[in-house]
DNA sequence: CACGATGTTCAAAA
DNA sequence: CTTTTGAACATCGT
């Protein structure tokens, strides 16, 4: 499931193999997934150069020439493939760009819940879910201050907290429950009652997590491969994510999984506990 | 066969 | 205003 670090993996992927290519012509089929009608998407796309592909949480911004961007959200299982020109399209391919040099990027997405934008430059932070979008999950943007403010100010459990990307950019299911786990904060805590100490330890963790899934290439879970020689492995790493029943690494506790905020949540449920007002 | 779970965002309802 | 809920869709396991 592409969260920040699968996204990120994917964008370098792209820059590797698609960078300074012109898409030829493209053909979009299933226009549902776009913004405007299918025809007018192939024929902005025709004769623009792909210039630079950047990202921002989990979306990528592909730059084309003519001072326009392809916004693209892969939500669940969207994937992307670089293929030599005439290669059969696989079953769920919804979109194919034919490039200048004899190969196809295509996209690919068997829950059929990706997105294209194809937008001007100067709309891209326009759009819902980029126009309110959170700090990326740096030390640099995500401040201590910033988190604080946000946490004390919401009146949500910290799990749905941290799955809003208006709060924070790029963090998914998988990434908020280990990062809960490390920080021994159970999912369901108010967030605000968290102290100075918890606030800290949760921001390094966040941050120094999602560092290290990147470095990993991103997690790869179920069905989810890249196809740009990077496996992922990532999935190595996960303390609770996936491991109900078995034995906490640091308690021996077993792993619970409960809902919270409709999404499935895996924890510890010694070593992560509810509390209330920390002054009692 | 039916049903629930899966992860993400957005629109709509509360 | 904030927060929650359901829909979008396909596939797999019970």
């Amino acid at each position: 499931m592409p969260e920040l670090p699968e996204v990120e993996t994917i964008r370098r992927g792209l820059t590797n193999l698609v960078q300074g290519t012109t898409i030829v012509s493209v053909d979009a089929l299933y226009p549902k997934m776009l913004n405007m009608p299918a025809k007018e998407f192939e024929n902005m796309l025709a004769g623009k150069e792909i210039l630079q592909i950047d990202r921002r949480g989990k979306y990528l911004l592909i730059r084309l020439s003519d001072d326009y961007t392809l916004v693209s959200h892969l939500r669940m299982e969207g994937k992307y493939d670089v293929v030599p020109e005439g290669t059969e399209n696989q079953k769920h391919t919804y979109v194919v760009f034919h490039l200048n040099d004899e190969r196809e990027l295509r996209y690919n997405d068997t829950r059929k819940f990706g997105k294209m934008n194809l937008v001007k430059d100067s709309q891209v932070y326009d759009l819902s879910g980029l126009n309110k979008i959170g700090p990326e999950p740096t030390e640099e943007d995500l401040t201590f201050d910033y988190l604080k403010k946000q946490l004390h100010k919401s009146h949500r459990k910290i799990k749905a907290f941290l799955l809003d990307q208006s709060n924070i950019a790029g963090i998914g299911n998988i990434y908020a429950d280990e990062t809960l786990w490390l920080s021994k904060i159970h999912p369901e805590q108010a967030t605000n009652y968290l102290s100075d100490q918890e606030i800290e330890t949760l921001r390094e963790n966040i941050i120094k997590e999602i560092q290290l899934a990147i470095k990993g290439h991103g997690t790869t879970v179920f069905t989810y491969k890249n196809a740009f020689g990077e496996e992922g492995s990532f999935q190595n790493h996960l303390h609770v994510y996936g491991k109900k029943g078995q034995p906490c690494e640091r308690c021996g506790t077993p792993i619970e999984k409960i809902k919270v905020a409709q999404r499935g949540t895996s924890f510890c449920p010694y070593c992560q506990r509810v509390h209330g007002d920390l002054s009692e």
